[in-house]
DNA sequence: AGCAACGATCCTGTCTACAAGATTGTGCAA
DNA sequence: TTGCACAATCTTGTAGACAGGATCGTTGCT
Protein backbone atom coordinates (compact mmCIF):
# COMPACT_ATOMS: atom_id res chain seq x y z
CA UNK A 1 0.00 0.00 0.00
CA UNK A 2 2.74 2.17 0.96
CA UNK A 3 4.14 2.78 -2.88
CA UNK A 4 1.70 1.19 -5.01
CA UNK A 5 1.23 1.73 -8.61
CA UNK A 6 -1.76 3.72 -8.35
CA UNK A 7 0.32 6.70 -7.08
CA UNK A 8 3.64 7.07 -8.60
CA UNK A 9 5.00 9.54 -6.72
CA UNK A 10 1.70 11.78 -5.34
CA UNK A 11 1.41 12.49 -1.87
CA UNK A 12 -2.02 12.92 -0.28
CA UNK A 13 -3.74 16.03 0.53
CA UNK A 14 -2.60 16.26 4.09
CA UNK A 15 0.64 15.46 3.06
CA UNK A 16 0.37 18.52 0.52
CA UNK A 17 -1.03 20.98 3.50
CA UNK A 18 1.99 19.94 5.73
CA UNK A 19 4.47 20.11 2.96
CA UNK A 20 3.73 23.73 2.56
CA UNK A 21 3.05 24.68 5.98
CA UNK A 22 6.93 23.45 6.39
CA UNK A 23 8.02 25.21 3.26
CA UNK A 24 6.78 28.65 4.29
CA UNK A 25 8.71 27.91 7.81
CA UNK A 26 11.99 26.92 6.98
CA UNK A 27 12.12 29.73 4.30
CA UNK A 28 11.96 27.76 1.37
CA UNK A 29 8.80 29.75 0.75
CA UNK A 30 9.86 33.36 1.61
CA UNK A 31 7.96 36.15 2.45
CA UNK A 32 5.53 37.83 -0.03
CA UNK A 33 6.67 34.86 -2.39
CA UNK A 34 3.53 34.27 -4.69
CA UNK A 35 2.70 31.07 -4.77
CA UNK A 36 0.68 30.02 -7.89
CA UNK A 37 -1.45 26.83 -7.95
CA UNK A 38 -0.08 25.26 -11.20
CA UNK A 39 3.52 25.78 -10.23
CA UNK A 40 3.44 24.19 -6.40
CA UNK A 41 1.06 21.47 -7.75
CA UNK A 42 3.82 20.78 -10.59
CA UNK A 43 6.50 20.46 -7.83
CA UNK A 44 4.84 18.86 -5.00
CA UNK A 45 2.99 15.56 -7.73
CA UNK A 46 -0.59 16.50 -6.68
CA UNK A 47 -3.39 18.14 -8.43
CA UNK A 48 -4.06 21.33 -8.54
CA UNK A 49 -7.37 21.24 -6.20
CA UNK A 50 -4.98 19.68 -3.78
CA UNK A 51 -2.82 23.09 -3.26
CA UNK A 52 -5.84 24.68 -3.43
CA UNK A 53 -7.48 23.17 -0.61
CA UNK A 54 -3.93 23.59 1.33
CA UNK A 55 -3.48 27.63 0.50
CA UNK A 56 -7.28 27.51 1.75
CA UNK A 57 -6.33 26.20 4.68
CA UNK A 58 -3.26 28.24 5.06
CA UNK A 59 -5.18 31.38 4.56
CA UNK A 60 -7.26 30.51 7.53
CA UNK A 61 -4.40 29.64 9.41
CA UNK A 62 -3.16 33.40 8.63
CA UNK A 63 0.39 32.31 6.79
CA UNK A 64 -1.17 32.71 3.52
CA UNK A 65 -2.96 36.09 2.33
CA UNK A 66 -5.12 35.33 -1.01
CA UNK A 67 -6.29 37.81 -3.25
CA UNK A 68 -9.74 37.04 -5.44
CA UNK A 69 -8.80 36.48 -8.82
CA UNK A 70 -5.12 37.20 -8.22
CA UNK A 71 -3.91 34.68 -6.58
CA UNK A 72 -2.04 33.36 -3.02
CA UNK A 73 1.43 34.93 -1.03
CA UNK A 74 3.12 34.12 1.56
CA UNK A 75 2.19 36.49 4.15
CA UNK A 76 4.61 38.96 4.92
CA UNK A 77 4.57 40.18 8.97
CA UNK A 78 5.38 43.25 10.13
CA UNK A 79 7.72 44.13 13.14
CA UNK A 80 4.26 45.59 14.62
CA UNK A 81 2.56 42.51 14.18
CA UNK A 82 4.93 40.40 15.40
CA UNK A 83 5.06 42.45 18.56
CA UNK A 84 0.94 42.28 18.10
CA UNK A 85 1.11 38.16 18.34
CA UNK A 86 3.61 38.08 21.33
CA UNK A 87 1.34 40.36 23.55
CA UNK A 88 -1.49 37.98 22.59
CA UNK A 89 1.14 34.80 23.20
CA UNK A 90 1.67 36.54 26.53
CA UNK A 91 -1.93 36.94 27.24
CA UNK A 92 -2.53 33.39 26.18
CA UNK A 93 0.31 31.74 28.05
CA UNK A 94 -0.53 33.52 31.49
CA UNK A 95 -4.00 32.54 31.43
CA UNK A 96 -2.60 28.54 31.07
CA UNK A 97 -0.05 29.02 33.50
CA UNK A 98 -3.05 30.16 35.78
CA UNK A 99 -4.73 27.25 34.81
CA UNK A 100 -1.75 24.76 35.46
CA UNK A 101 -1.28 26.11 38.97
CA UNK A 102 -5.16 25.01 39.17
CA UNK A 103 -5.10 21.73 36.99
CA UNK A 104 -1.41 20.48 37.10
CA UNK A 105 -0.76 16.59 38.80
CA UNK A 106 1.85 16.14 40.71
CA UNK A 107 3.34 14.20 38.09
CA UNK A 108 3.13 17.08 35.48
CA UNK A 109 4.69 19.40 38.22
CA UNK A 110 7.38 16.83 38.96
CA UNK A 111 8.07 17.04 35.48
CA UNK A 112 8.19 20.88 35.11
CA UNK A 113 10.77 20.95 37.51
CA UNK A 114 12.80 18.51 36.25
CA UNK A 115 12.45 20.97 32.90
CA UNK A 116 13.55 23.52 35.05
CA UNK A 117 16.31 21.65 36.77
CA UNK A 118 17.47 21.00 32.94
CA UNK A 119 17.70 24.37 32.04
CA UNK A 120 19.79 25.39 35.03
CA UNK A 121 22.13 22.96 33.99
CA UNK A 122 22.41 24.16 30.81
CA UNK A 123 22.85 27.57 31.68
CA UNK A 124 25.51 26.55 33.76
CA UNK A 125 27.08 24.85 30.88
CA UNK A 126 26.91 28.16 29.14
CA UNK A 127 24.91 26.52 26.40
CA UNK A 128 22.79 28.77 25.58
CA UNK A 129 21.12 26.89 22.84
CA UNK A 130 20.37 23.82 24.82
CA UNK A 131 19.27 26.81 27.43
CA UNK A 132 16.87 27.81 24.73
CA UNK A 133 15.40 24.62 23.54
CA UNK A 134 14.79 23.78 27.39
CA UNK A 135 12.55 27.26 27.54
CA UNK A 136 10.46 26.19 24.80
CA UNK A 137 10.18 22.18 26.84
CA UNK A 138 9.39 23.62 29.89
CA UNK A 139 6.59 26.37 27.91
CA UNK A 140 4.80 23.43 26.05
CA UNK A 141 4.62 21.10 29.80
CA UNK A 142 3.15 24.19 31.18
CA UNK A 143 0.40 24.58 28.79
CA UNK A 144 -0.03 20.58 28.35
CA UNK A 145 -0.22 20.88 32.15
CA UNK A 146 -3.25 23.30 32.25
CA UNK A 147 -5.42 21.02 30.39
CA UNK A 148 -6.48 23.87 28.50
CA UNK A 149 -7.18 22.81 24.71
CA UNK A 150 -8.70 26.17 23.36
CA UNK A 151 -5.49 28.31 24.51
CA UNK A 152 -3.23 25.34 23.71
CA UNK A 153 -4.88 25.43 20.12
CA UNK A 154 -4.33 29.38 19.41
CA UNK A 155 -0.75 29.38 21.38
CA UNK A 156 0.25 26.54 18.58
CA UNK A 157 -1.03 28.99 15.66
CA UNK A 158 0.42 32.09 16.98
CA UNK A 159 3.70 30.26 17.30
CA UNK A 160 3.59 28.97 13.90
CA UNK A 161 2.66 32.21 12.19
CA UNK A 162 6.15 33.74 13.97
CA UNK A 163 8.28 31.06 13.55
CA UNK A 164 10.43 32.97 11.01
CA UNK A 165 10.46 35.36 13.27
CA UNK A 166 11.53 33.51 16.00
CA UNK A 167 14.91 35.68 17.65
CA UNK A 168 17.05 34.43 20.19
CA UNK A 169 15.95 36.86 23.46
CA UNK A 170 18.48 34.90 25.03
CA UNK A 171 21.62 36.08 23.39
CA UNK A 172 20.65 39.83 24.78
CA UNK A 173 23.41 40.46 27.39
CA UNK A 174 22.31 39.96 30.52
CA UNK A 175 19.42 37.90 29.90
CA UNK A 176 20.04 34.63 30.65
CA UNK A 177 20.28 34.58 34.53
CA UNK A 178 16.90 37.12 34.59
CA UNK A 179 15.37 34.88 32.62
CA UNK A 180 16.28 31.73 34.84
CA UNK A 181 14.90 33.67 37.43
CA UNK A 182 11.84 34.65 35.77
CA UNK A 183 11.18 31.01 35.16
CA UNK A 184 11.86 29.71 38.63
CA UNK A 185 8.94 31.98 39.71
CA UNK A 186 7.00 30.76 37.60
CA UNK A 187 7.30 27.37 38.39
CA UNK A 188 7.33 27.82 42.13
CA UNK A 189 4.15 29.40 41.80
CA UNK A 190 2.47 26.59 39.86
CA UNK A 191 3.85 23.85 42.31
CA UNK A 192 2.60 25.99 45.41
CA UNK A 193 -1.08 25.82 43.43
CA UNK A 194 -1.09 29.48 43.49
CA UNK A 195 -3.07 30.44 40.23
CA UNK A 196 -2.47 34.44 41.06
CA UNK A 197 0.92 33.92 41.27
CA UNK A 198 1.82 32.27 38.32
CA UNK A 199 -0.34 33.92 36.36
CA UNK A 200 1.96 36.98 37.55
CA UNK A 201 4.95 35.37 36.87
CA UNK A 202 4.56 34.47 33.71
CA UNK A 203 2.89 37.76 32.53
CA UNK A 204 5.65 39.25 34.06
CA UNK A 205 8.31 36.85 32.35
CA UNK A 206 6.65 37.63 28.89
CA UNK A 207 6.28 41.35 29.53
CA UNK A 208 10.78 40.92 29.88
CA UNK A 209 10.73 39.32 26.86
CA UNK A 210 9.14 41.76 24.72
CA UNK A 211 11.15 44.13 25.53
CA UNK A 212 14.20 42.49 25.11
CA UNK A 213 13.12 41.48 21.59
CA UNK A 214 12.70 45.47 21.46
CA UNK A 215 16.34 45.78 22.30
CA UNK A 216 17.19 43.03 19.51
CA UNK A 217 14.36 45.26 16.67
CA UNK A 218 17.18 47.21 15.57
CA UNK A 219 20.00 44.83 15.03
CA UNK A 220 16.98 42.62 13.47
CA UNK A 221 15.94 44.71 11.54
CA UNK A 222 19.98 45.93 10.31
CA UNK A 223 20.47 42.87 8.56
CA UNK A 224 16.99 42.12 7.58
CA UNK A 225 15.87 38.27 8.43
CA UNK A 226 17.69 35.19 9.04
CA UNK A 227 17.72 34.06 12.20
CA UNK A 228 15.77 30.57 11.48
CA UNK A 229 15.59 29.02 15.06
CA UNK A 230 12.83 27.58 16.27
CA UNK A 231 13.28 28.56 19.37
CA UNK A 232 12.39 31.22 21.75
CA UNK A 233 13.71 32.41 25.67
CA UNK B 1 -25.28 42.02 -13.39
CA UNK B 2 -27.49 41.56 -10.59
CA UNK B 3 -29.31 37.97 -12.00
CA UNK B 4 -27.68 37.78 -15.19
CA UNK B 5 -28.90 34.45 -17.06
CA UNK B 6 -25.38 32.75 -16.58
CA UNK B 7 -26.46 32.56 -12.35
CA UNK B 8 -30.20 31.55 -12.90
CA UNK B 9 -30.44 31.31 -8.96
CA UNK B 10 -27.00 30.59 -7.71
CA UNK B 11 -24.74 32.22 -5.72
CA UNK B 12 -21.10 33.10 -5.27
CA UNK B 13 -18.40 31.08 -3.18
CA UNK B 14 -17.85 34.02 -0.46
CA UNK B 15 -21.91 34.22 -0.31
CA UNK B 16 -22.71 30.32 0.13
CA UNK B 17 -19.95 30.11 2.97
CA UNK B 18 -21.30 33.23 4.71
CA UNK B 19 -24.49 31.60 4.15
CA UNK B 20 -23.43 28.01 6.13
CA UNK B 21 -21.89 30.23 8.52
CA UNK B 22 -25.16 32.11 9.08
CA UNK B 23 -27.27 28.61 9.20
CA UNK B 24 -24.73 27.22 11.96
CA UNK B 25 -25.49 30.47 13.83
CA UNK B 26 -29.24 30.72 14.13
CA UNK B 27 -29.43 27.51 14.65
CA UNK B 28 -30.92 26.42 11.15
CA UNK B 29 -27.71 24.14 11.39
CA UNK B 30 -27.97 22.47 14.53
CA UNK B 31 -25.21 21.21 16.06
CA UNK B 32 -24.03 17.62 15.76
CA UNK B 33 -25.78 17.82 12.03
CA UNK B 34 -24.42 15.86 9.04
CA UNK B 35 -23.56 18.08 6.51
CA UNK B 36 -23.55 16.45 3.30
CA UNK B 37 -21.96 18.16 -0.03
CA UNK B 38 -24.35 17.50 -2.41
CA UNK B 39 -27.21 18.31 -0.13
CA UNK B 40 -26.13 21.22 0.88
CA UNK B 41 -25.31 21.92 -2.60
CA UNK B 42 -28.63 21.73 -3.81
CA UNK B 43 -30.21 23.49 -1.35
CA UNK B 44 -27.78 26.60 -1.76
CA UNK B 45 -28.03 26.58 -5.62
CA UNK B 46 -24.19 26.16 -6.18
CA UNK B 47 -21.80 22.81 -7.06
CA UNK B 48 -20.15 20.73 -4.60
CA UNK B 49 -17.18 22.33 -5.24
CA UNK B 50 -18.40 25.52 -3.80
CA UNK B 51 -19.73 24.17 -0.65
CA UNK B 52 -16.79 21.67 -0.10
CA UNK B 53 -14.71 24.85 -0.24
CA UNK B 54 -16.85 26.76 2.41
CA UNK B 55 -16.83 23.60 4.80
CA UNK B 56 -12.98 23.64 4.76
CA UNK B 57 -12.65 27.12 5.52
CA UNK B 58 -15.62 26.52 8.62
CA UNK B 59 -13.52 23.60 9.60
CA UNK B 60 -10.70 26.40 9.61
CA UNK B 61 -13.33 28.41 11.60
CA UNK B 62 -13.48 25.78 14.50
CA UNK B 63 -17.44 25.88 13.40
CA UNK B 64 -17.40 22.65 11.59
CA UNK B 65 -15.82 18.91 12.23
CA UNK B 66 -14.28 17.06 9.50
CA UNK B 67 -13.34 13.50 9.54
CA UNK B 68 -11.95 11.99 6.38
CA UNK B 69 -13.97 9.92 3.75
CA UNK B 70 -16.83 10.61 6.22
CA UNK B 71 -17.85 13.81 6.00
CA UNK B 72 -18.00 17.09 7.89
CA UNK B 73 -20.83 17.73 10.99
CA UNK B 74 -21.27 21.00 12.53
CA UNK B 75 -19.49 21.38 15.94
CA UNK B 76 -21.05 20.13 19.14
CA UNK B 77 -19.03 22.00 21.94
CA UNK B 78 -19.23 20.70 25.76
CA UNK B 79 -20.13 22.95 28.60
CA UNK B 80 -16.52 22.91 29.40
CA UNK B 81 -15.71 24.35 26.23
CA UNK B 82 -17.66 27.14 26.16
CA UNK B 83 -15.85 28.29 29.69
CA UNK B 84 -12.50 27.93 27.78
CA UNK B 85 -13.51 30.13 25.32
CA UNK B 86 -14.72 32.87 27.72
CA UNK B 87 -11.24 32.47 29.61
CA UNK B 88 -9.35 32.71 26.31
CA UNK B 89 -11.50 35.99 25.78
CA UNK B 90 -11.42 37.63 29.02
CA UNK B 91 -7.59 37.27 28.76
CA UNK B 92 -7.83 38.85 24.99
CA UNK B 93 -10.24 41.61 26.00
CA UNK B 94 -7.79 42.40 28.82
CA UNK B 95 -5.28 43.13 26.56
CA UNK B 96 -7.55 45.10 24.68
CA UNK B 97 -8.58 47.02 27.45
CA UNK B 98 -5.04 48.21 28.02
CA UNK B 99 -3.74 48.65 24.57
CA UNK B 100 -6.88 51.09 24.45
CA UNK B 101 -6.26 52.80 27.27
CA UNK B 102 -2.62 53.44 25.66
CA UNK B 103 -3.49 53.99 22.13
CA UNK B 104 -7.34 56.08 22.05
CA UNK B 105 -7.72 58.63 20.08
CA UNK B 106 -9.77 61.69 22.41
CA UNK B 107 -12.37 60.67 19.45
CA UNK B 108 -12.21 57.21 20.52
CA UNK B 109 -12.42 57.70 24.01
CA UNK B 110 -15.56 60.03 23.66
CA UNK B 111 -17.34 57.86 21.54
CA UNK B 112 -17.12 54.72 24.48
CA UNK B 113 -18.14 57.63 26.98
CA UNK B 114 -21.25 58.22 25.17
CA UNK B 115 -22.04 54.33 24.64
CA UNK B 116 -21.29 54.26 28.35
CA UNK B 117 -23.97 56.49 28.85
CA UNK B 118 -26.41 54.90 26.31
CA UNK B 119 -26.05 51.52 28.59
CA UNK B 120 -26.92 54.00 31.79
CA UNK B 121 -29.66 55.02 29.95
CA UNK B 122 -31.44 51.51 28.55
CA UNK B 123 -30.55 50.20 32.35
CA UNK B 124 -32.70 53.44 34.04
CA UNK B 125 -35.35 52.67 31.61
CA UNK B 126 -35.21 48.82 32.39
CA UNK B 127 -34.92 48.44 28.39
CA UNK B 128 -32.35 45.09 29.17
CA UNK B 129 -32.35 43.60 25.83
CA UNK B 130 -31.33 47.29 24.55
CA UNK B 131 -28.92 47.36 27.48
CA UNK B 132 -27.08 44.14 25.90
CA UNK B 133 -26.51 45.58 22.97
CA UNK B 134 -25.08 48.51 24.12
CA UNK B 135 -22.58 46.45 25.90
CA UNK B 136 -22.09 44.48 22.81
CA UNK B 137 -20.81 47.91 21.41
CA UNK B 138 -19.10 49.07 23.55
CA UNK B 139 -17.04 46.06 23.62
CA UNK B 140 -16.64 46.53 20.31
CA UNK B 141 -15.42 50.28 20.75
CA UNK B 142 -13.11 49.21 23.03
CA UNK B 143 -11.27 46.37 20.47
CA UNK B 144 -11.56 48.77 17.86
CA UNK B 145 -9.76 51.94 20.28
CA UNK B 146 -7.14 49.57 20.81
CA UNK B 147 -5.96 49.09 17.73
CA UNK B 148 -4.91 45.75 17.92
CA UNK B 149 -5.88 43.53 14.93
CA UNK B 150 -4.43 40.05 15.72
CA UNK B 151 -6.27 40.17 18.97
CA UNK B 152 -9.49 41.61 17.60
CA UNK B 153 -9.31 39.03 14.77
CA UNK B 154 -9.27 36.18 17.74
CA UNK B 155 -11.95 37.68 19.16
CA UNK B 156 -14.04 37.65 16.43
CA UNK B 157 -13.38 33.79 15.73
CA UNK B 158 -14.25 33.21 19.52
CA UNK B 159 -17.31 34.81 19.36
CA UNK B 160 -18.19 33.60 16.01
CA UNK B 161 -17.68 29.85 17.75
CA UNK B 162 -19.47 30.75 20.94
CA UNK B 163 -22.68 32.46 19.17
CA UNK B 164 -24.99 29.47 20.40
CA UNK B 165 -24.02 29.67 23.49
CA UNK B 166 -24.75 33.30 24.01
CA UNK B 167 -26.51 33.69 27.03
CA UNK B 168 -28.02 36.59 28.61
CA UNK B 169 -26.05 37.04 31.97
CA UNK B 170 -27.56 40.09 32.08
CA UNK B 171 -30.92 38.47 33.04
CA UNK B 172 -28.84 36.85 36.16
CA UNK B 173 -30.96 38.30 39.14
CA UNK B 174 -29.19 41.71 40.58
CA UNK B 175 -26.47 41.64 37.72
CA UNK B 176 -27.21 45.03 35.82
CA UNK B 177 -26.08 46.99 38.40
CA UNK B 178 -23.26 45.10 39.02
CA UNK B 179 -22.17 44.93 35.30
CA UNK B 180 -22.86 48.52 34.42
CA UNK B 181 -20.58 49.50 37.58
CA UNK B 182 -18.08 47.04 36.02
CA UNK B 183 -18.58 48.53 32.90
CA UNK B 184 -18.25 52.53 34.62
CA UNK B 185 -14.43 51.23 36.02
CA UNK B 186 -13.53 49.94 32.47
CA UNK B 187 -14.17 53.25 30.27
CA UNK B 188 -12.84 55.76 33.16
CA UNK B 189 -9.82 53.62 33.64
CA UNK B 190 -9.12 53.96 29.89
CA UNK B 191 -10.08 57.54 30.10
CA UNK B 192 -7.66 57.99 32.67
CA UNK B 193 -5.05 56.35 29.84
CA UNK B 194 -4.22 53.92 32.63
CA UNK B 195 -3.31 50.51 31.20
CA UNK B 196 -2.94 48.03 34.62
CA UNK B 197 -6.31 49.73 36.15
CA UNK B 198 -8.24 49.45 32.55
CA UNK B 199 -6.68 45.59 31.85
CA UNK B 200 -7.44 44.84 35.72
CA UNK B 201 -11.06 46.51 35.47
CA UNK B 202 -11.84 44.04 32.10
CA UNK B 203 -10.34 41.22 33.82
CA UNK B 204 -12.93 41.60 36.72
CA UNK B 205 -15.33 42.14 34.60
CA UNK B 206 -15.14 39.19 32.22
CA UNK B 207 -14.65 37.03 35.65
CA UNK B 208 -17.73 38.27 36.88
CA UNK B 209 -19.55 37.44 33.60
CA UNK B 210 -18.09 33.38 33.80
CA UNK B 211 -19.83 32.70 37.39
CA UNK B 212 -22.89 34.50 35.89
CA UNK B 213 -22.64 32.45 34.05
CA UNK B 214 -22.04 29.56 35.63
CA UNK B 215 -25.10 30.35 38.04
CA UNK B 216 -27.36 29.92 34.93
CA UNK B 217 -25.21 26.75 33.77
CA UNK B 218 -27.80 24.03 35.53
CA UNK B 219 -31.02 26.71 34.02
CA UNK B 220 -29.22 25.94 30.61
CA UNK B 221 -28.88 22.36 30.78
CA UNK B 222 -32.19 21.97 31.99
CA UNK B 223 -33.98 22.52 28.88
CA UNK B 224 -31.26 21.87 26.63
CA UNK B 225 -30.75 24.64 24.00
CA UNK B 226 -32.40 27.84 22.57
CA UNK B 227 -31.08 30.50 23.69
CA UNK B 228 -30.56 32.18 20.36
CA UNK B 229 -29.44 35.79 21.58
CA UNK B 230 -26.76 37.73 19.86
CA UNK B 231 -25.58 39.61 23.20
CA UNK B 232 -23.44 39.27 26.18
CA UNK B 233 -23.44 40.88 28.80
C1' DA C 1 8.97 60.03 -28.02
C1' DG C 2 5.05 59.36 -24.98
C1' DC C 3 0.57 57.48 -24.16
C1' DA C 4 -3.50 54.83 -24.80
C1' DA C 5 -5.99 51.01 -26.63
C1' DC C 6 -5.75 46.33 -27.85
C1' DG C 7 -4.48 41.55 -27.76
C1' DA C 8 -1.91 37.49 -26.09
C1' DT C 9 -0.81 34.98 -22.07
C1' DC C 10 -1.10 33.47 -17.50
C1' DC C 11 -3.67 32.21 -13.63
C1' DT C 12 -7.56 31.59 -10.83
C1' DG C 13 -12.36 30.05 -10.07
C1' DT C 14 -15.80 26.78 -11.28
C1' DC C 15 -17.87 22.78 -13.19
C1' DT C 16 -18.55 17.79 -14.56
C1' DA C 17 -17.12 13.23 -14.42
C1' DC C 18 -14.99 9.43 -12.26
C1' DA C 19 -12.85 6.55 -8.66
C1' DA C 20 -12.31 5.07 -3.88
C1' DG C 21 -14.05 4.52 0.66
C1' DA C 22 -17.80 3.93 4.08
C1' DT C 23 -22.31 2.53 5.52
C1' DT C 24 -26.39 0.07 5.48
C1' DG C 25 -29.36 -3.60 4.31
C1' DT C 26 -30.07 -8.29 2.82
C1' DG C 27 -29.49 -13.13 2.50
C1' DC C 28 -27.45 -17.27 3.97
C1' DA C 29 -25.76 -20.41 7.33
C1' DA C 30 -25.22 -22.11 11.94
C1' DT D 1 -32.96 -16.39 16.04
C1' DT D 2 -28.28 -14.68 15.72
C1' DG D 3 -24.08 -13.72 13.41
C1' DC D 4 -21.39 -13.03 9.32
C1' DA D 5 -20.46 -12.08 4.55
C1' DC D 6 -21.63 -9.80 0.52
C1' DA D 7 -23.70 -6.41 -2.31
C1' DA D 8 -26.01 -2.09 -3.25
C1' DT D 9 -26.00 2.67 -2.20
C1' DC D 10 -24.42 6.84 -0.55
C1' DT D 11 -20.74 10.18 0.06
C1' DT D 12 -16.32 11.93 -0.19
C1' DG D 13 -11.93 12.73 -2.72
C1' DT D 14 -9.55 13.53 -7.06
C1' DA D 15 -8.85 14.53 -11.84
C1' DG D 16 -9.20 17.07 -15.88
C1' DA D 17 -11.34 20.67 -18.66
C1' DC D 18 -13.23 25.13 -19.42
C1' DA D 19 -14.38 29.99 -18.74
C1' DG D 20 -13.51 34.57 -16.84
C1' DG D 21 -10.51 38.01 -15.01
C1' DA D 22 -5.87 40.14 -14.55
C1' DT D 23 -1.45 41.27 -16.15
C1' DC D 24 1.89 42.45 -19.40
C1' DG D 25 3.71 43.41 -23.86
C1' DT D 26 2.83 45.32 -28.31
C1' DT D 27 1.09 48.29 -31.68
C1' DG D 28 -0.83 52.40 -33.40
C1' DC D 29 -1.84 57.17 -32.73
C1' DT D 30 -0.78 61.82 -31.24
Amino acid sequence: MGTSPRRPAGISAEEAYEHLRQAIHNGELGPNERLVEATLADRLQVTRGVVRTALIRLTQDGLVVRTPNRGAHVRMFTEAEAVEILQVRAALEALTARQAALNATDQEIAAIRRQLDQMTLKLKQDDLLGYSEGNAKLHAAIIAAARHGTAAQLIAGLRAQLVRFQFRTILVAGRPPKSLAEHTAIVEAIADRDPDAAEIAMRQHLTSVVSALDKTATAIRRRFSPVDSTHAA
